[in-house]
RNA sequence: GGUCCCGUAGCUCAGCUGGAUAGAGCAUCUCACUUCUAAUGAGACGGUCACAGGUUCGAAUCCUGUCGGGAUCACCA
């Protein structure tokens, strides 16, 4: 359906033609959403036009106005305010739209792969520290964002990369051979994400223990820290890994294992997926070839010691390391190595998004100019995701300081406020056990989901426990309230009532107003999809059920006499339910039918 | 020190091609539930858009500088 915004620029060009002898350019034709005050459904900026009228912009803008009126037949009336054009268009046109657009299922959302493959890159956790609030956050945008992209008519490829290889796998190792006594996920009851977490804090507990006890012996700090004999032997645990040490190997996968399993728990609760897992134990082989590769190419250089570099000094970077003196890679090669698989197993990609926090630009600007260096085809097309971190009132969330705020925990914690709030409305009383667990879940986590969706991704943001997430104003569960009321009228309404072929010729305020956002949908999301912004989907789905709530109030709508009317708002009902459920699914969040 | 990001109401945030009198939610205060689900609605209160210049018919938005906050510049990941 072709938009009132094109329709009216190719009006306004052929207007400025004949009035005033020249056509106006297609970016001077500007327009914005007529203001509240003003009558009018939408504004023509006309002063850019004055150049071509020259007369002044009140006159520029009679002529027309008055050329549209006769020339755009949905256009009935207008009104001219300064340099404003405010149009107002027929109430035929809003309710022909509505009722085109209840023959859509997928309303708004582009054809499904017509826009070509990209993949979209999320969570990638360490896997010695269980999952906290960032990664809440790094999850929901990032599959928010992969779903975006999907409606907007991407294929898309949601991927993690995991990484299970370096000494810190080896400390938790080392932590639980010496202090574990055996201990299971099984065995302790724990999750086995927070049981690996467990061990790893008591390598480091065990290792500052030597350090002190080094220093009291007469050592420097330095020295205290080299020769810990703790870590050491996570070195040596290192190399035998490297090696392929069977007895390490069957140590690490079985470790990893479990940390696997709680990860894919903590998933499964935030309701979020991943079509192919990338492990750096696969991956950082093939970025030291491609290494060996850009030293033949002279992209990278070999100093005395060993090392490899790449010299970006010239791109007003620094010089980074790709290869240790002793040969083994750092983080910078096994992506590196990511990428270029991912380019080759998913070949006519068209870009890669990773999800990562705002404090890795500068990595992912290097990888990316190093990428472009290599000539992979497809780099120049890689973008981060830079996301800000989320602030607790005292600053950063430290491990130090006991501040974390634990996924699991918070998760939990909002299912229990969800349910805590609707014992209290008793609602649900003849809702069985199992669908109320259910549905405290698709509440508290839409709250937890929302807030932190609805903030612009690149903005640091607070999150203060002590007051917690809100369940009321611009929230989640606001807006699957109203989506609950558009559902259980629609279920009250008789199937007669529920017909498209109503004739109304006049619309409230009210009623044109929510139509008039139902109409932006499309815009608001390819806005999204190409600024990579879930905010802006979930600042528009509560504008649209603001707008329903204030006229749900106000307005009948099944006891509404008039048979024709009432129609048409079973119509406009539905329709809103329709947006607003595809609008917060593409966020991550559920739509309950009742609460 | 270099580079990047941020600064809008008491608090949390919108404001995206530069446009009309800068908007929401929370908090505070009024009013409205025998009603299609009040997890609501209507209203009041609340702003030198950090500051100073500049560009423009027009700047919260663009440019420059200053101040304040954060990040980053590892043979860590």
């Amino acid at each position: 359906m072709q938009r009132i915004e094109d329709i009216l620029r190719a009006v306004v060009i052929t207007a400025t033609q004949e009035l005033f002898g020249q056509a106006a350019a297609g970016e001077q034709v500007q327009f914005q959403k007529t203001r509240k005050e003003f009558a009018g459904d939408i504004t023509i900026v006309v002063f850019p036009l004055t150049r071509l009228s020259k007369q002044s912009p009140e006159a520029t803008a009679e002529a027309i106005g008055t050329y549209i009126l006769s020339h755009f037949a949905s256009a009935d009336a207008f009104n001219v305010v300064k340099g404003f054009l405010n149009i107002e268009l027929k109430a035929s046109f809003w309710t022909s739209f509505l009722k085109d657009m209840s023959t859509h299922d997928k309303y708004g959302f582009g054809d499904k792969g017509s826009r070509g493959p990209i993949m979209v890159e999320y969570s990638s956790p360490n896997t010695n520290k269980p999952l906290h609030l960032g990664h809440l956050r790094n999850n929901f945008l990032g599959y928010s964002v992969a779903r975006i992209l999907e409606a907007y008519g991407h294929d898309v490829v949601k991927v993690q990369i995991i990484n299970d290889r370096g000494i810190h796998i080896c400390k938790s190792m080392l932590a639980w051979q010496r202090f574990g006594n055996g201990e299971t996920p099984a065995s302790s009851g724990l999750k086995g994400d927070k049981l690996a977490g467990k061990y790893y804090v008591a390598f480091d507990k065990a290792y500052k223990a030597e350090i002190a006890e080094g220093i009291t012996s007469g050592k420097s700090e330095d020295e205290a820290k080299a020769s810990a004999p703790i870590m050491l032997a996570a070195q040596e645990m290192l190399l035998k890994w490297e090696q392929k040490d069977p007895d390490t190997i069957a140590l690490w996968k079985t470790m990893n294992g479990w940390v696997y399993d709680g990860f894919d728990a903590t998933y499964h609760e935030m309701g979020v997926d991943f079509d192919k897992l990338y492990y750096e134990s696969d991956t950082y082989l093939l970025g030291k070839e491609t290494v060996d590769l850009g030293l033949e190419k002279g992209v990278f250089y070999r100093r005395e010691d060993g090392s490899v570099w790449c010299d970006l000094t010239g791109d007003g970077l620094d010089e980074k390391l790709l290869l240790r003196k002793d040969g083994t890679a750092v983080y910078m090669t096994q992506d590196i190595g990511t990428a270029i698989m991912r380019f080759r197993e998913y070949p006519g990609l068209l870009s890669q998004i990773y999800t990562v926090g705002n404090e890795q630009e500068y990595h992912f600007k290097v990888l990316f100019l190093i990428l472009k260096k290599l000539g992979i085809p497809g780099a120049e097309n890689c973008v981060h995701l830079s996301y800000g971190m989320v602030e607790l009132p005292e600053g950063k969330m430290k491990s130090r300081e006991g501040t974390v705020v634990d996924a699991d925990d918070l998760l939990a914690e909002m299912a229990a406020t969800a349910q805590a709030i609707a014992e209290e409305q008793g609602k649900l009383e003849d809702v069985s056990a199992d669908e109320k667990a259910v549905l405290y879940k698709t509440i508290g986590y839409g709250a937890l989901k929302y807030f932190l969706l609805k903030v612009d991704p690149r903005k640091t943001m607070l999150f203060d426990p002590k007051e917690s997430i809100d369940f009321i104003g611009n929230t989640g569960p606001f807006i699957q309230f109203n989506y609950v009321r558009t559902r259980a009228i629609l279920r009250k309404a008789d199937a007669a009532d529920l017909k498209v072929d109503w004739q109304i010729d006049n619309l409230s305020d009210a009623e044109r107003a929510l139509i008039k956002k139902l109409y932006e949908f499309p815009d608001v999301l390819a806005t999204a999809a190409q600024t990579l912004d879930p905010s802006q989907i979930a600042n528009y789905v509560y504008d649209v059920v603001k707008e329903y709530s204030s006229y749900y109030q106000a307005s009948p709508i099944l006891k509404e006499e008039d048979p024709n009317i009432r129609s048409m708002r079973l119509s406009l009902t539905e329709q809103t339910g329709k947006v607003v459920k595809a609008g917060m699914e593409l966020l991550g969040v559920g739509m309950p039918e009742r609460m």
